[in-house]
DNA sequence: AGGCAGTAGTTCAGATTTGAACCAGCACTC
DNA sequence: GAGTGCTGGTTCAAATCTGAACTACTGCCT
């Protein structure tokens, strides 16, 4: 415990920038899709992602891995989409305790809606910013990351 | 509307990549600051704000925006944080409505103890997995979207 | 001085997140 | 085919976050 490694000024830097910028774009992103269609973030992902999958369906435990909340966060997020109109839930035909989560159509219509003011968000602050290069080295890094944090 | 400037491909990775990394970084960081010593992130993010600020103390508005917090947020955790006796609150001398953050000596010794851990998932999850170069491309990157989100 | 717009923090209600506890169904063993 | 351990989802209580009032003080402007 006496010999830690310590970041230096570069690596603190890429820390902290690293760590500010994925909040205050969170926080951007949120405000977008609240005021754009009273859509939370997760919630945004969730039909985006059902809306990539085969037959717009997708498990719950395999959405919540994916969208990386919490599988309680994922039944309350799905309790409210389902209110919405915007999501069903059907029972896994293979797994009689599985729960598959379906975007219904009015779910695509409101998706299709609201991706466009989303994308853009996406692009003027962080995509549009990047060189190719510096998007293909930041993607690299990230992916190291993250398997390393998927096991 | 019907324009949209969708993202290609590499676009979308690098865009998924950076979005599913940064939370399951925080995931991860949670944990571990939970286990080592039941401190949230942002809470050892206002310690060590305030260990780097000059006598140790800051006002509440600046640690806010360095923490990247709402404001009612940070109130709530500087309220837990002094019921820890981690920090105290002083009112600023030179303005009668502000008020100050110091870090107390426990607080210091805190952060003197949990530091080490925490800055050893940060390099074994995210730093260490990078080059030199990849780190200095993704804080150049980084550092464009956040001034642009700071206005 | 007196008034007024703007800033600093807090309070409050509502929404969301998380982990732990829980129930049910699957899968494998003996 | 009963027993056992695992996996999938939900429920629950507790913690936290946010934006919208609200209060108090500052800094100008006249």
């Amino acid at each position: 415990m006496t010999d830690t490694a310590w970041l230096d000024e570069t690596e603190m830097a890429a820390w902290r920038a690293f760590l500010s910028t994925s909040h205050l774009l969170e926080r951007r992103i949120e405000e977008q899709l609240k005021a754009a269609a009273g859509l939370t973030h997760p919630q945004y992902e969730v039909l985006a992602r059902l809306a990539d999958a085969p037959d717009r369906q997708m498990r719950m435990t395999e959405l919540a891995k994916g969208v990386v909340v919490s599988k309680s966060a994922l039944t309350y997020q799905i309790g409210q989409l389902e209110k919405a109109g915007l999501v069903e839930r059907t029972t896994c035909p293979s797994d009689e305790r599985g729960v598959l989560a379906v975007l219904t159509d009015a779910g695509v219509r409101c998706l299709e809606r609201v991706a466009p003011g989303h994308v853009e968000v996406v692009r003027a602050y962080l995509i549009d910013r990047m060189t190719r290069g510096e998007l293909e080295t930041m993607t690299a890094a990230m992916r190291k990351t993250e398997q390393a944090l998927r096991q």
